[in-house]
DNA sequence: CTTCTACCGTCACTTGGGTGACAGACATCC
DNA sequence: GGATGTCTGTCACCCAAGTGACGGTAGAAG
């Protein structure tokens, strides 16, 4: 009982937080949790549990990768990267039709679920709902359409040092910290293999830049965790190496 | 006057084919109407006419794509074709910010305009509107998925024959035939270079395959059209083609 | 404490496909 | 109807980056 009242209200502080879902109202807000539920899915439930077809989801906490396979080769790409508060499936969400992708969370998860026509029936009927959603798909839509040209138009090096140099933002933003060239950024919880996946490319490839940069001091890395000691340098010190090596070649 | 009040006759019939406002009530459609300037652009104004933060465009007639290029290299990639019927930019439309990209006319073409806001509006008041914009950017969204998908997992054979086959099967839907596999497919105004944009790749690539196909009697090209002859073979001749050049090496 | 699994570092090998270049064939525009 | 610009066919060159393989290491699980 007291677990569960105590659940609630995180859960409601944690939805109110929600890129989708902040500044409503505390009585629409009410209203959401009435019809959301809780669940917490393990490292390997999640692609089983959900139903995506008939519930939205917004992820609580954890992280989950939704990406494409290869069917032949196995090899995956990360269409998006849900931090917590992000919703899913926005496309289904959209046109009611099933969305080729398959979820991947990174680590135990906690999501809220609805029936995705009362999500829908919701953006409707709240403009406050609508007024968060809209500036929200545009937003997915433009990360969309940077992954589609960078792999299109720029390499592997390029690619990478432009995740790093993202998350590593995205970091510090979130801190709250100003902007301050010296101090060094953490990354935490990716490995390479999911590094390379949402750049559209193998293991082998990503591990061997960022050994270089190790090489290089512009960052060192342990397991799951990259600590960027010059944000600046990255991309700059990557493309260096590369001339180096067409010269001594 | 006369041909005023035509073209005004003419672009609310195309306007109400538009996927955006398929099946709206001629009333609305009259509202709508009110506010949409017509506008004809040549080959090379769009892109200097076009206020892509101020207004919202409706394609009338012509090609249209939306690309990114990489400044240094000048390689662009398509990130959207867009055909009569299309609107754009439905990103800026969402969130009112400014968007990276370029628009590209492929040839003269018509459009009608509206003050974004207003079309911003629209959506929010009209439901009929809504109903049909929804489904629409999830088509939208799913589009740039594949791109995404296809550039990181495929190789440039099998997303150049599928490009092919999902224009060929547009162009026999449009003209409403029921599949026939032994009628031959027709694609026209597609120059290599647009080809070689739309799958994120260069145009001597997609000469060399097309070169090929042709070899094969799958397809036959003159200077900006395709005929296949057999859609089905397509990629499986495509793949045929490289394992036996393996083989004979 | 030890077994197991997931990651990490590396390397040799291969190749798809991007680059640059050039000549010929069409269209289009004065 | 030449001239100009735009597409096409081709080819030689080269390298970024996938593939496969293998041994090492560090957490997790038991």
């Amino acid at each position: 009982m007291l677990t569960d009242s105590r659940r609630y209200l995180l859960s409601r502080k944690q939805l109110a937080e929600s890129p989708l879902f902040r500044g409503v109202s505390e009585a629409l807000l009410d209203t959401l949790m009435g019809s959301f539920q809780y669940h917490r899915w393990g490292r390997k439930e999640a692609p089983l549990k959900g139903r995506y077809t008939e519930f939205f989801y917004i992820l609580l906490s954890g992280r989950l990768e939704v990406v494409r396979t290869h069917p032949e080769t196995g090899r995956s790409v990360t269409l998006y990267l849900l931090q917590p508060g992000d919703g899913f499936d926005l496309i289904t969400l959209l046109d009611g039709q099933p969305h080729d992708m398959t979820v991947l969370p990174d680590g135990d998860i906690e999501v809220l679920s609805s029936p995705i026509e009362t999500m829908r029936q919701w953006l409707w009927q709240y403009p406050e709902l609508n007024r968060n959603f809209m500036p929200y798909l545009a937003q997915r839509m433009r990360d969309q359409e940077d992954m589609t040209a960078n792999i299109a138009l720029y390499d592997t090096v390029s690619r990478l040092s432009r995740l790093i140099l993202k998350h590593a933002t995205l970091n510090r933003d979130f801190h709250g910290k100003e902007s301050d060239a010296h101090k060094t950024h953490l990354i935490n919880g990716f490995s390479d293999e999911m590094l390379a996946r949402m750049i559209g490319s193998v293991r082998q490839v990503v591990n061997k830049h960022l050994q270089f940069w190790q090489r290089s001091g512009v960052l060192s890395k342990q397991r799951h965790s990259l600590e960027i000691k010059n944000l600046q340098e990255l991309e700059g010190v990557a493309h260096e190496f590369l001339d180096k090596l067409k010269k001594s070649a």
